[in-house]
DNA sequence: CCCCAGTCCTGCGGGC
DNA sequence: TGCCCGCAGGACTGGG
């Protein structure tokens, strides 16, 4: 569930292990199947394992660690994946553990409760060639507003699916995909080549209006508990969910409208069919704050 | 090329 | 009360 505002907390979260160096690494004592670690756990050690770290960076839905300024650690977190600093929420599913020196930290560890996530351990170059611009779309809160007009205009899938397509743009999953189309009064059923410049203009206002509320709030922590920030602290932007898992409830901007749920490419998709209706004409919109 | 369905995985909540 | 199935949705792959 860690989408670009989750992941982004975390890169925050360890921006104190800067200067750090690694003094060794190793797979934590976890008795599930081991998550995928690239190249190999031996190789991600030895090439590791003495280097400094000179910058946190995020590409998308992944921390990076830069080493030295010639290599980088990939945390890929997917669905439950935690970068942590701190004791983790259970013992059970710790995956990695970077042991650090000469700074205010002992340690980084990964924990990744379904194990969906990897870790890898790339030189710049391959960095660049695997996140090239037709794999990896700018970030959202980086894109304008032409480019993502440009890049998603000419699609015949829907804008909430489109959405979700990391190669369009980096950094938006399905939680936040709901929120942004609520926020711009657009039906997340919409087709893309159907939608006109000056909607793309309130997506992309949208988009980053929500992500970055996301982020002061340092994500969203839904009822599972799964996702923490750094230090094993849960995030607040799910008490202000607008349409996400709430289903049945009023909508929270026009008051008259259920909050509906749909399934868009066998995912869950929230929205309030009053205000997003499937015309293109806008819908009057009630207090923000509310 | 574009898009969708299936896959990985675990924990949990609903239904019986 | 207890068990089991289905669901959650990141990124990726195979196929239509």
């Amino acid at each position: 569930m860690p989408e670009l505002p989750e992941v982004e907390t975390m890169r925050r979260g360890i921006l104190g292990i800067v200067g750090s160096r690694i003094a060794d690494v190793q797979r934590a004592a976890c008795r599930k199947r081991p998550i995928l670690i690239e190249p190999t756990m031996a190789r991600f050690r030895r090439q590791t394992t003495g280097a400094t770290i000179t910058e946190i960076g995020r590409l998308g839905k992944r921390v990076i660690v830069y080493l030295d300024a010639r290599a980088a650690m990939i945390f890929e977190p997917r669905m439950t994946g935690l970068v942590l600093l701190t004791e983790p929420p259970t013992r059970e599913h710790l995956r990695l553990r970077v042991h650090l020196e000469g700074g205010p930290h002992n340690e980084l560890l990964y924990w990744d409760r379904r194990g969906l996530g990897c870790v890898r351990l790339l030189s710049l170059e391959a960095l660049a060639n695997r996140y090239d611009d037709a794999t990896l779309g700018p970030d959202a809160l980086v894109i304008t507003a032409d480019q993502l007009a440009e890049r998603l205009g000419g699609s015949r899938r829907s804008i909430k699916v489109a959405l979700l397509d990391q190669r369009a743009v980096a950094g938006v999953g399905n939680l936040y995909a709901a929120e942004i189309l609520h926020l711009a009064a657009i039906h997340p059923e919409r087709r893309c080549n159907r939608i006109r410049r000056p909607e793309w203009d309130r997506i992309h206002a949208a988009m980053i209006e929500v992500l970055e509320s996301a982020i002061h709030h340092e994500g969203s922590t839904l009822s599972d508990g799964t996702y923490r920030n750094a230090l094993n602290v849960a995030g607040g932007y799910q008490n202000h969910h607008r349409v996400y898992d709430r289903e049945g409830k009023p909508c929270l901007n026009c008051g008259a409208g259920e909050i509906q749920r749909i399934v868009q490419a066998q995912r869950a998709t929230f929205f309030c069919p009053t205000c997003q209706p499937r015309s293109t004409r806008r819908p009057p919109r009630g207090g923000r704050g509310a």
